[in-house]
DNA sequence: GAATTAAATAGATAGTTATCTAATTGATTA
DNA sequence: TAATCAATTAGATAACTATCTATTTAATTC
């Protein structure tokens, strides 16, 4: 049974639903004892126990008429190992994120319908994303001469010098020592 | 530098504001970046992120004109740590709750303004209530014969025998085997 | 079976907050 | 110095929610 993190947090997300966990720490209750020793009304207690119910932090035991509430200690472990792995968050919440909305933007900016790129974005994360797609044309690990990179270069902007520059300070693009020829490097990784 | 439980759960309790702590898990991001691929107004993203800072999880960097903000590892850490003490949650946040409110409630709705049983509550909670309060009569470790346990129990109820009888089957009152003598034994713990 | 009691549900309200647009600030570039 | 750009602040609004009272349900006791 999987915790799912967002109405993990928003159960805890309240001063009431806080104490309530640390009472229950201690011993189980019931609505009654719970609403006294908070001083809430019973059903604003039923409320926030619905609701760390729903979440699997509390379990409720029908005991005469009394329902007698306890912590999920279980629940609680299975979060922080959660909150330390990172990749717990990681791939609990984000569905729906667009990790290349920006670069896309910033390529509409300043490229033209063609594909070819219309000025040189002034600032330095802007120009990034425009290298990393001219990068693209450059097979991996294979050797380019100088001739042959300012032509694949000239067909996204005249001033082919200033963008073979940029590539290789950026260590995106290799040199020769002596300037004979020039490589992407081959990626690693997923 | 402690993190405080109720701040850091209400960070973390939104969505859009977990997305971000995925986002940073990988890379540092400035405002921008993350209101494009989180389809949000830069505003929105600054009053999110401001939440994030409040309570310790992000911290920005200025760069350029660019506030590049990164995830704090130490203050998720930290909060796992709480989480899974459980005294962390006892101690953080329960300074207002009132413990012996329910058993306040239901001495004053069974005792008579002397201190005398006015009736037995029919229900197993109420009466253990009324049993403990019975019990600080006795100290602990001294040893009376029924005599002078009916004695002391006579204070409250003219039914000795039964005060006596629960006393004992709860475990709270031990009797010698031959019945020659009662005691309450010495508490422990903090 | 009638009376009692705890819990849950329904409905209302006040307080909180996530989001937006518009305006302001602060830093950079020309 | 003026123009540009990202971030923040201010103000407004719609959605959410913590809490209450009143009612209903479910279980127990007499």
């Amino acid at each position: 049974m999987t915790v799912e993190l967002l109405p993990f947090f928003k159960a805890l997300a309240d001063a009431s639903r806080l104490k309530i966990i640390g009472l229950l720490a201690g011993q189980s209750l019931s609505v009654e004892q719970l609403a006294d020793m908070l001083d809430l009304r019973p059903p604003t207690v039923s409320h926030h126990l619905a609701i760390l119910a729903q979440a699997g932090l509390v379990s409720a035991r029908a005991e005469g008429y009394y329902s007698m509430y306890r912590l999920e200690q279980g629940a609680l472990e299975e979060a922080a190992r959660l909150l330390l792995s990172t990749e717990g968050i990681r791939g609990a919440v984000m569905a729906d994120v667009d990790l290349e909305a920006y670069d896309r933007k910033v390529l509409s900016n300043f490229l033209t319908a063609e594909g070819r790129i219309k000025t040189f974005p002034g600032q330095l994360k802007k120009f990034e994303v425009i290298l990393r797609y001219v990068l693209k044309v450059f097979e991996p690990g294979v050797r380019y001469s100088e001739r042959q990179v300012n032509e694949l270069l000239g067909q996204f902007h005249p001033d082919t010098a200033t963008l073979r520059r940029e590539l290789v300070s950026h260590g995106w693009l290799k040199r020769q020592s002596d300037g004979s020829s020039y490589w992407k490097e081959i990626e690693e990784g997923t």
